[in-house]
DNA sequence: TCTTCGTCTTGATCTCGATCAAAGAGATTG
DNA sequence: CAATCTCTTTGATCGAGATCAAGACGAAGA
């Protein structure tokens, strides 16, 4: 009924408009979701975190691209019989409704940041919430210092941002000159204080954006 | 059990963060969903026309602003029965479900257009998508020109597409300078060639956008 | 050690859309 | 039919981010 399937940083999970014929959820590793104009443009418009929820029970196509951000296991079912107990078990379709709607207001918010907030903030933003996600399954309590690595590239981020890498390099940058974020090498990341980078992200002081 | 409710436009249905303890439908009209930050900068996150559900069950609060673009009315329920309805009648939950997921694919293809389309396709893909809606509901068959209005202010459509009003209205000025749309006053549109205006939103030919 | 390859940084310049400013076009009111 | 008022258009200028173009930094392999 349930197994596993395994994919490489960069390998594609399922393309947008192919059959997509399972359910599943993340395992370990990340991936995202993302939609490509035909001239190349490209548009991230989710990024799939451990435990996170993969596949449209009642749809027969996949609607975006699917794929490994880095090396990515995932849980599936067999999309058939997952309908069925969904048919039959009226607390899945409720628990599945939830899910949906928490990824429906991610989206949204993040509508507001790609329409309306400038590039430092945009990234203040995406660094806020890795930091904020990271440190939840590490389990931090306190307010020290959070550290941490960056699971995308530069690329990866200007995709999820709506900017290009060189912007997203330059805001780093920034933000690493000013001190707000620290650096070591390319991906691995300090934030000696937490509320200083939220100052910069344009959200409400308190985390409106991660509930 | 169910009852009406009317608003004037420009009038608040309910704010974000307020507790909202009904959900219901629109019945005429229109209505949009949108988010503010604290300096006032607003993008709106979605477009209610009739038969379109509002509300979360199993949420406390509003997500974000709903307001009356035009006058409107919608058609309510209480949301504590609602969700009792919605345990007992699993089919309820399901086409919520559907419901959401379409909701959610939207929002998506939004960011796309948030994230990397130019001005110029922003304003087609909003035009096209209204003319195609107004289309579907006038029951319009064939591939004559189409006639209808612009149901949004030319601020409705900037906080809607990420941009500034008078982008908004240079854009469509240049749009009718070329032929491609017409305009009489400053809201009825006439379409000659759809498939013109679709080249300039992006999009592939036939149409993704709305399925 | 040198090469190569992928990723990232930084600089120079350009451009699209924002911003600032003024005026037109319809409605509504006295 | 002036006097507002709201919505819209258009012009002039500015600036954030895109684009074009080198390099820098590490890792992996020969």
């Amino acid at each position: 009924m349930k197994y596993y399937r395994s994919y490489e940083a960069g390998q594609t999970v399922v393309w947008s408009g192919d059959r997509m014929d399972f359910v599943g959820s993340v395992v370990s590793g990340i991936a995202s979701l993302s939609q490509t104009m035909e001239d190349g443009r490209t548009q991230m418009v989710g990024l799939l975190l451990p435990s996170d929820f993969v596949g449209r029970p009642g749809r027969e196509l996949a609607p975006y691209d699917v794929t490994a951000t880095t090396d990515l296991v995932m849980c599936c079912f067999r999309k058939k019989p997952f309908e069925s107990m969904m048919m039959e078990t009226p607390h899945i379709a409720q628990r599945l409704l939830e899910m949906t709607l928490d990824e429906l207001d991610a989206a949204r918010e993040w509508m507001l940041l790609l329409g309306r907030k400038t590039a430092r903030e945009k990234i203040a933003s995406l660094i806020a919430i890795i930091a904020r996600r990271g440190a939840t399954l590490q389990l931090k309590g306190g307010d020290g210092p959070l550290v941490f690595d960056l699971p995308l590239t530069r690329v990866a981020m200007s995709d999820y941002l709506g900017l290009t890498l060189e912007t997203v390099s330059r805001q780093i940058s920034a933000l690493r000159n000013e001190g707000i974020i620290q650096l070591e090498g390319k991906r691995h990341v300090t934030i000696p204080d937490f509320q200083r980078l939220l100052n910069e992200s344009g959200d409400d002081a308190d985390g409106g954006m991660l509930n």
